[in-house]
DNA sequence: CGTTCACTTGAAAGTGTTCAATTACTGTGG
DNA sequence: CCACAGTAATTGAACACTTTCAAGTGAACG
């Protein structure tokens, strides 16, 4: 029985965000201090439009700016001296990226746009010097970084200890719960990776993949459609990526 | 046929390491700079000593200090709500632990000492203290994050894409690359860690970690006497971890 | 000296991967 | 608007690797 319905779905929320209210605003404001605004704004060079496939920035290039998704989506990945390649993160709207570039003053992964995406660009050298009169601002990068190291062991408690099927309940949620804090809607979306993209986050195959979408459907917790999934219960869904 | 031989094996090196030249220094001195000596005193408070098996910080606790290790060697890891350990990573002497506590101003992983190790503890209010007044400060410690970040990515690939063999020969490589850098021999040396420490850090299991270990042994790529290990052909080790 | 803990090894059982084939969708050009 | 080509997703079956369970050995420690 076919599983496909033949109907257009909207894609990924495109709500073009204001840069105030972007990432790089969030970040001078993730102290919850009230850094001048007229700052960000000298701080913000440039705003730059990607489309599906297209580099915002290479592995191994020199660290010239950190970005923030206005729209659309980015998937970051890594590529290893034996080919392999490990896909590290999906972002979305409002999310900053870019920062892990610090340390060795050039990229560490390689950014690419998931489909039409628009960033703000904020470039590295005038953050500098804006750190230094802003301890705030620093403070802030720090505290995203922080974030990411978190994020990084929930990551790795998820490919060292959990099963496909956990794995890929605990990335739906998280989605859930990423879109939920920017006010889109978290039981219904469009994912914009490919299944091969997730897979290789999760580190599985892409059949295997398919296979677990597949039971979750059959179970009643998800309805998918090509990339457009709805969340049924997310109780459901929490139990499932916490078991045992 | 018995591989133990009955002979006491000195513990991983645990030459005392002077504050001065431990992780706190490193983390002032990763931009390059020469921050005055005197801030360090007033930064590092105290030296704490904990006998193996004693923790250093729990997950939860409030943000103090973080630490820098003089001597011995520092398991941390996770626990999950459904009871799950996560071991995040093992550190040595010369190594800065206690920093990705500072999104949630709570430590988010439980530090324990793997034998008996000494500490240097930076309290936290005073380093964000003298972060205003050393810009450098504030950057060699985005820097040591940074460092964590990287460390994440290339846990991921390895945790996602990497076999038993590659993994455990990736895991004796770093091992061996870290007490390189702190100048002590990185071709023999005791891992403070238990089979199951390894595993749980490596996302395979106990015996698997022993299955693979007596097989390298039986290649004749490493020696194994208890917690001692000889790494003979560091390229072989290279080929196996890269495989592919 | 005996108990306990860490480590090792074997055999059976899973879980996920790989390979291969099929189906469905997307975009392009007529 | 339709046909075609190429890409993405799905499914099945055989296979491989790792885990689990069980048992045993050696070392450390009181």
């Amino acid at each position: 029985m076919p599983r496909y319905k033949t109907k257009a779905v909207p894609q990924f929320p495109h709500a073009s965000v204001d840069c105030d209210s972007c990432g790089i605003f969030a970040l001078c404001h993730a102290v919850g201090g009230d850094t001048d605004l007229s700052v960000l704004d000298t701080l913000v060079r440039s705003r730059r439009t990607i489309k599906r496939g297209e580099v915002l920035y290479q592995a191994g290039e020199p660290f010239r700016a950190i970005y923030a998704i206005r729209g659309g989506s980015i998937k970051t990945f890594i590529l290893a001296d034996d080919g392999r390649v490990q896909v590290t993160g999906f972002h979305f709207v409002g999310e900053v990226l870019g920062l892990d570039a610090i340390t060795m003053g050039r990229y560490n992964c390689t950014a690419t746009a998931m489909e039409t995406t628009s960033v703000c660009e904020a470039p590295f050298d005038r953050l500098n010097e804006l750190g230094e009169e802003f301890p705030d601002l620093q403070h802030s990068m720090l505290e995203v970084m922080s974030h990411e190291i978190l994020h990084c062991h929930e990551l790795m408690m998820l490919l060292g200890k959990k099963n496909a099927e956990e794995r890929l309940s605990t990335f739906l949620l998280n989605m859930s719960r990423r879109l939920e804090k920017r006010n889109f809607s978290h039981t219904q979306f469009s994912m914009s990776m490919s299944r091969s993209d997730i897979g290789n986050y999760l580190g599985m195959a892409e059949e295997t993949v398919c296979r677990v979408f597949t039971r979750l459907q059959d179970e009643g917790v998800i309805t998918l459609e090509r990339r457009q999934i709805t969340l049924h219960s997310l109780d459901q869904l929490r139990a499932i990526a916490t078991q045992k």
